[in-house]
DNA sequence: CATCAAATCTAATCTAGGTTAGAATGGCAG
DNA sequence: CTGCCATTCTAACCTAGATTAGATTTGATG
């Protein structure tokens, strides 16, 4: 019943006046997610946050697990578009490890500032029971993909170390990136020098001498 | 009352004989945290695991939350314990960037081959009760000393690029090798390549040149 | 205005699972 | 053997929090 119009596709049946309070109770749901992480998330919160009692909540999504799952999707699909759109944008002539360079930047910050869907997506991918893990897994696989042919081009291309594991790279690589919700304090730390090391990881690290 | 006795200093005192089964439920325990997460583990489960009922339980720990602080402060000691050791068995005048290649290699082959306690300590720290997470994540400071030292040292001797951010660049990799738990899969992979491809992203990542 | 439906609320249920009470068990000292 | 203390069990309890029922508000429409 629930479930996709959360992107485009705005169409003309689902209620367009106060499908806004839906959007308010999903954004709350992120919030709330990100910080408290699944175990932590009450439905009181959540609702308090949406500036709504808890039972209202039920009158867009049938449960609980359903809206941990809107937002997981949602999340997972979020950073994939951004990624797309931005990849899609650079010149045709940019170099694969450039590519990989504006990869590793968007993802960061996008995951640190423009979304709570995205953090909370990360942090709880692991936590949330299987049922509700198959949707977003697919988006994330997706994801995965992205990141793959990334490598994949940039070895073909000579940019990368022949040598080098690309698959096992490219995992620790978007550990190192997801973890930074874990410990990344914007009081503490410029966003600017976070990117840069992370780019320089990959560049020296993986690049050709 | 409980909480000090899992490491050394077994004193007389704290009955010696089935102390065996507060070892049977703390393993459980961590095998069952480090599997379903904190969200996901009953109390049940664990006892199921141990072979006991789960009331037996509360005659070693005072509650689910003091069981799962005690399992969690374990997998943080455990590990620093563990990469301290490696560390002083190595002949003085082991290079640094050989002693980085050392740790990532311990730290590897520790979670994810011989502690369970790691693996819960690292999949949860970010998810359990602000009140419990303070013990452990005192450990988990001094752990991070331990990396810390290693990345100065390995600066100073001139074997790490002056330039390079080494405590941003030290949370990205231990954010790396921490997320591995989330993908890793024994049957999949094999650790030796896993351990060599992250050893190598430290040693182009952060090595001179 | 009156009416209808959508949207939201208050109050009441229902249940998983942590926790407690108190009864058995079982080994060992005397 | 017998009593005792440590250990573990079975049965009961209790609560947080998800969910449901039904009343109430609101706002658009004729």
């Amino acid at each position: 019943m629930a479930g996709m119009n959360t992107t485009a596709t705005e169409s003309t049946s689902p209620t367009p006046k106060s499908a806004h309070t839906r959007q308010r109770i999903l954004d709350a749901a992120a919030e709330v997610l990100s910080r408290k992480g699944y175990a932590g998330t009450r439905l009181a919160d959540v609702a308090a946050v949406a500036r709504v009692q808890a039972p209202a909540i039920y009158y867009y999504f049938s449960s609980r697990d359903e809206l941990v799952e809107e937002v997981m999707w949602v999340g997972a699909n979020r950073v994939r578009l951004h990624l797309e759109e931005v990849l899609a944008a650079l010149p045709a002539h940019t170099s694969q490890m450039d590519r990989l360079m504006v990869a590793v930047d968007a993802h960061l910050r996008f995951e640190l500032q423009l979304s709570h869907y995205a953090t909370a997506s990360i942090r709880n991918a692991g936590h949330v029971p299987e049922q509700i893990r198959i949707r977003p897994a697919a988006e994330e696989a997706l994801y995965s993909r992205l990141w793959r042919d990334l490598f994949v081009a940039a070895q073909q291309a000579g940019e990368v170390r022949p040598d080098l594991d690309i698959n096992v790279f490219r995992l620790l690589l978007l550990g190192a990136l997801n973890w930074v919700v874990e410990w990344w304090n914007p009081r503490t730390r410029s966003l600017d020098e976070l990117v840069a090391t992370a780019q320089s990881m990959v560049r020296n690290g993986a690049g050709v001498r």
